[in-house]
DNA sequence: CATCCGTACTTAACACTGTTAAGTTCATGT
DNA sequence: ACATGAACTTAACAGTGTTAAGTACGGATG
């Protein structure tokens, strides 16, 4: 049925798709995800809204072409990050998170019904940052890095940790009382303790 | 301009108030948040949409009902395994978001726009099973429960990990390779281990 | 009895959403 | 000159949260 759309990406639909995506990226910052729609972004770029649809196919498409950009910028700050320990990396994310808080926000917030779907390949941007951390975790744990999936399981432990503490910031779900840079750094600090000390072999 | 509403809750209001909280409730659970409308809950008992509006003021004041109601759930859970130190705090936790999913969800998943202007009295069930949280880590920390702003914030690093954990399964973003249980399990031990081997001091 | 009044509820609309069928416009190739 | 097809638009559908206006009824008051 939905077999309609060609996929036509011709060397001009570049253009056009990147502007698309270029306003959609600036109102999403803007107004946050719910602030933006399909109408609201062609209006911004001047075209209609079925322009859109004609180069994502759905607002999932134009959502995951966001997704993809925001995979990108935290793999920015990871790599940064990279090599200077476990610490470093979880302070990366977390700010990464704290700073780019709508892209955090459909990136791994928002749920758009359709996150089953998802098509795979486009992870391969997520699992590549989660390499990040199981390469770190390795490290701190004196990789045996024959188990490849237990490391793996290890670092998916630290990034629900890192993933809570921004979630749960972004959200406004903090107490007020509790003074967020100092929730941040002593939360990090119980993360990397719990891998170094020698704990649980 | 809003003040029209009068907030009245007569005798016979209750009825239909928990009428109106049953049926979203089962369509919360069945359909899943973005599932349910004011229309097919007003539908669901024979009443029009504005029915609700008289009763609830607007979609987030039932879903505020909602998420109050999940808050008691939660409670319930936690008050099992109350006593039973911070790794059993933690698993029902856990099992809770597991078992609850769409409670959860809106609990903790779902910003409707209007997180900010939550009304706080109805925090206080949230707080408090924050709180049962704070004893078990003061428990394991050897408490000077002097110092209770301390471990009100070591108590949320510990709810933002579990929450990680919980939001990640539930949004199906942990790798298929690892196993549910396996990853929970493993992922407690090192919360509860970055609190007990006399770690930081 | 008749009138008023407020409660409980409904209908109908507004402005919005994602989405799509059915065009239209227009340059290009034959 | 004609056909093709790509690029784009208009107009609509079905749905959303929300609200203004109105109806029906029951009880109190004149």
């Amino acid at each position: 049925m939905q077999g309609s759309s060609h996929n036509v990406v011709e060397k001009d639909d570049r253009d056009l798709r990147t502007l698309i995506l270029d306003r959609a990226s600036r109102l999403l910052v803007e107004d946050g995800y719910s602030g933006i729609s399909m109408r609201k972004i062609a209006q911004a770029i001047g075209y209609s809204a079925t322009t859109i649809y004609h180069q994502f196919g759905s607002k999932d498409g134009l959502f995951h072409a966001l997704v993809e950009e925001g995979m990108d910028r935290l793999a920015r700050y990871l790599d940064q990050a990279k090599g200077d320990g476990l610490a470093a990396l979880c302070r990366a994310y977390v700010n990464f998170g704290l700073e780019n808080r709508e892209y955090y926000e459909i990136m791994f917030l928002v749920t758009p019904d359709s996150v089953d779907r998802y098509p795979i390949h486009k992870y391969r941007r997520a699992r590549r940052n989660l390499d990040l951390f199981a390469e770190a975790v390795a490290d701190v744990l004196g990789a045996p890095s024959t188990d490849l999936q237990y490391v793996r399981s290890e670092a998916t432990t630290v990034w629900a940790a890192l993933h809570g503490i921004v979630a749960l910031i972004v959200a406004g779900r903090i107490d007020r009382g509790i003074g967020e840079e100092q929730f941040v750094v002593g939360s990090i600090r119980r993360i990397v303790g719990a891998y170094s000390s020698g704990a649980l072999a």
